[in-house]
DNA sequence: CTGTTAGCGCATTCAC
DNA sequence: GTGAATGCGCTAACAG
């Protein structure tokens, strides 16, 4: 029987056994104090201590995970961390990881399912314990080969089997809760303040049609338009990404063809953003010339010029804090407890601002 | 000698025992396709490859970098993703990480030193292949404790013995590249234009006076200043932190404590998004009332209204991009040859735009 | 080209 | 309360 070397200082940094010797203990001791086992005699822990400070003994995390089975990691796979809304959710998520010492792994998916699929799989490999998601969306407006994706998305998702919480209600299976707000709503109080102001013409500025924000607000939009007893008019309907290259764009396009319009609906702000630029572009004034709301966050809305009337939601901080909350609570009790599919949807207010006024035109 | 029973299958997962059982070769053949190998015969091969599809086999990354002493992560530690350069960096960054197999850790160190150096230790802890980082800034304006932090900060990224890459040009050790401005340069082209304009009571609003980045921008203020052999004046300098707030506040202060002042110099286009800001408030017209320039995104102060004349450097994505890379050639190259610490400056310019004009004033 | 074997650094039974 | 022994899942010699 030939006994492991293992007290042989190593080239590449110190190890758990070096601690051991120095302090004269074994590792399990030391393995104890470093996990706050409560039941080590304080001598001994106060010597290994000491000798991990000396040695600047530094724990191997790989080593740690391939016997405990987690790493203390989590993943938030979203779209776009340039988007202000993403990037402040990413914010709260680090921010509250950072304070239950875990780590953030970033992923942008581009909306694409494959990128996103890929990211996935591999953050299954490094290993994290758990997810943080804003599913990708489709732009291909077949409908089954959205399901077929979303459907790919779930299946990982699930044989991952790890905790995970979406930034989206549709996401359901075990073990995953969802954050989100009711996009159909929002939508909906946006343009029927525009309707009780007077305006008739309201054109709709959209992210992509069939992703299930993009959607839903669009249901939204039409269900105000319907209470009103108004038609659905498709082509001042404009629909493209949520960027404010939209709203510029569709602003321009929309006006063009249809000078009647007299009132914007923008599903997001960045889109609203674009609605403000193309505006100066035009030499039109807004709200005299043309109002403005849209869905988004009510603290940056404010700072537009002008300040822009907005059906909103609670900040991406916001977000990324409850999700990274939800889900670190998932991974602490679930393994247990099998827990029960939250699903919270967040409130939305409207909140009036410069950049409506009652309709000139009628 | 007792067998090691690896081939029960195990409830936590697949392993490679399984698929080499299943495939009937031995994990070594299995590691070799895992990895590429070359040298494996394209029937076990072949055999090998439908059996982890069929097992649905991901390889433990724990067990991987336990051995391999390679993780195939990196972290990006900047003071705030919320920071529209830093987003766009994040952005760059993971792209390029992503096409090279790597994944991305982000932390936020909020310009404190003290998160700084607990994340850079978790780091460690969990095990990266190299780090990219915004060293944190002192607020303290004694110059021997950021010295002091900035030499902790140095030591510990030596202790760890990783590749690094800054974006600052301070952080000088082995096995470190840098990538920044000329930030002196870059305000003195600001302020020069401004004097060529003809304005003499020029302000300027900045981020924290002892930031490297915050002095050395002061530092190309004042130099261009003194070229034309006007005085300094002390009271006419705002510092706070590189955000819009900062803009809006100084802005504010500057222009009720002295009206003379005909332009604003503000070291950073969040500050300068602050002085827009203010001028609306106040009622006040740029480029008439008051001109503004600033150092900044070439892009997205052009779609500021007006739009902004800026001493411009690189998109916060370029940046990211070079970094990555940078960092993942020295992780690759590193090993064997001790690569000789690079220092690449990015070049700025001067684009005028609507928001300076000639003094009316003189 | 393939299999056998050892060990990466740690947490964790199980005795004591 | 402490230590000895084992194995987490994988890669890397090494031998054949």
């Amino acid at each position: 029987m030939t006994i492991r070397r293992k007290t042989i200082t190593p080239e590449t940094g110190v190890n758990i056994y070096n601690v051991a010797e120095k302090a004269g203990v074994s590792t399990a001791t030391v393995s104890r104090v470093l996990n706050g086992n409560p039941k080590v005699d304080p001598t001994l822990q106060q010597r290994v201590l000491a000798v991990i400070q000396e040695l600047k003994y530094i724990p191997n995390g790989s080593a740690r995970s391939l016997v405990t089975k987690r790493t203390k990691r989590i993943a938030l796979l979203i779209s776009d961390i340039t988007n202000p809304f993403f990037s402040q959710a990413a914010r709260g998520a680090q921010d509250t990881l950072d304070q239950n010492n875990y780590q953030l792994l970033l992923a942008n998916s581009d909306d694409q399912p494959n990128r996103e699929l890929r990211n996935l799989i591999t953050f299954a490999q490094t290993g994290v314990d758990g997810i943080l998601i804003e599913p990708a969306i489709l732009d291909k407006p077949s409908s089954s080969a959205q399901g077929n994706a979303r459907r790919n998305l779930a299946k990982q998702l699930e044989q991952m089997d790890l905790p995970v919480v979406g930034l989206t209600p549709d996401l359901v299976m075990p073990n995953a809760d969802s954050v989100s707000i009711d996009e159909e709503l929002a939508a909906f109080k946006a343009v029927d303040h525009l309707l009780a102001l007077g305006h008739r013409k309201i054109a709709l500025i959209n992210g992509p049609q069939h992703s299930s924000t993009g959607s839903r607000r669009t249901t939204g939009y039409e269900r105000a338009l319907k209470q009103y007893n108004l038609p659905i008019r498709p082509e001042i309907i404009y629909f493209d990404h949520f960027q404010k290259e939209t709203g510029l764009a569709g602003t321009r396009v929309l006006l063009e063809q249809h000078p009647e319009i007299s009132a914007i609906f923008a599903a997001d702000e960045l889109i609203a953003n674009g609605v403000i630029q193309a505006t100066r572009v035009l030499n039109l004034q807004i709200p005299q010339d043309l109002a403005l709301a849209c869905i988004g966050d009510g603290t940056s809305t404010a700072e537009s010029y002008p300040p822009i009337t907005v059906a909103a939601h609670p900040r991406g901080y916001e977000f990324g804090r409850i999700i990274s909350q939800m889900l670190l609570e998932r991974i602490t009790n679930g393994s247990e407890t099998r827990l029960a599919s939250r699903a919270v949807i967040l409130e939305t207010r409207l909140i009036v601002r410069h950049s409506t006024v009652a309709s000139l035109r009628g």
